[in-house]
DNA sequence: CCATATGATTAACTATGCTTAACTAATTAG
DNA sequence: CTAATTAGTTAAGCATAGTTAATCATATGG
């Protein structure tokens, strides 16, 4: 069960008090905003380039008829446009409106709030520290492989 | 919009990265484990320490009805116990079982699969920079202000 | 003791999110 | 041209999650 890896013992610890703090603020503002889990993660995938109903509904682990229905009340509220694709008209594709792309834009937002407050009071040494890791971990992450999407 | 410390704007790109990662992993342990999003919420709530009804629907932000049946769903599943305060007989003491516990540590263990990769393809020497940041970042994070609980 | 306040539950109702099954329209294969 | 396949939608039905309003039991203040 616990990690071998003292490293990954030190992200599960950073995981545990990272989820205490912005679960909190992140289900608030779900709340606020009005948007439902799953239509944050549906416009999670749109934003990283899931543009047709049924890949939607393999991205969210859903059948594409669920995908369809959730789709039709996200384009009444205007959070994504639904067109024709003109090269093979059975398929839709998928667009973030401007205003899904702000809603996306502060779910992250909401869940970065309290580390504002915690890069507020790092000193000099432990930002430059902070910031030359987080580097490396962006840069790094990039390398990962990407999840294998048409993998079941 | 942007934000003017650069930290934080390099805490931002890491947040992009770390969310477009573990959604996914997160949605998918969602349904596989048969737990809904409030679910989850509630376990997380009540592993901080909310153990009260009224408490529970103040930290999920729904009213105090809705925790309870909320809550009557949970307790049949076997996540949660409930049970009354010896002290004041109108309230109800909650407690994660063994099996809420196991639930909600699988639920972070979701979304830490992929840091695994990320962390396997590190140097030495990027590993022991990385882990001397999240450690300055778990110590500090400790002297953040919590979320002021009862404000609203 | 009685009135009031508090914590939790229940009932009635609504919306969302999901399923399967049936259907429509468009494409592709023969 | 017809048959089969594919993309998406629609319908029926169910569970979850939320609301407000009413109720019950326990505490508390006079």
């Amino acid at each position: 069960m616990q990690p071998a890896d003292p490293l990954i013992a030190t992200f599960h610890t950073w995981m545990e008090v990272f989820m205490r703090r912005s679960t909190e603020d992140f289900f608030h503002y779900s709340k606020k905003s009005g948007l439902s889990m799953p239509q944050i993660g549906a416009l999670f995938q749109i934003h990283k380039g899931t543009d047709s109903v049924s890949d939607l509904g393999v991205g969210l682990g859903i059948t594409s008829a669920a995908a369809s229905q959730m789709l039709e009340r996200m384009v009444q509220f205007h959070l994504i446009v639904r067109t024709e694709d003109p090269q093979d008209r059975r398929v839709k594709k998928l667009f973030l409106t401007e205003k899904g792309h702000r809603a996306l834009q502060e779910t992250i937002e909401a869940r970065e709030r309290w580390l504002e407050d915690l890069v507020s009071i790092l000193s000099d040494s432990e930002r430059e520290q902070v910031m030359m890791a987080l580097n490396t971990l962006i840069e790094k992450a990039n390398l990962v492989k990407q999840n294998t999407p048409q993998a079941n």
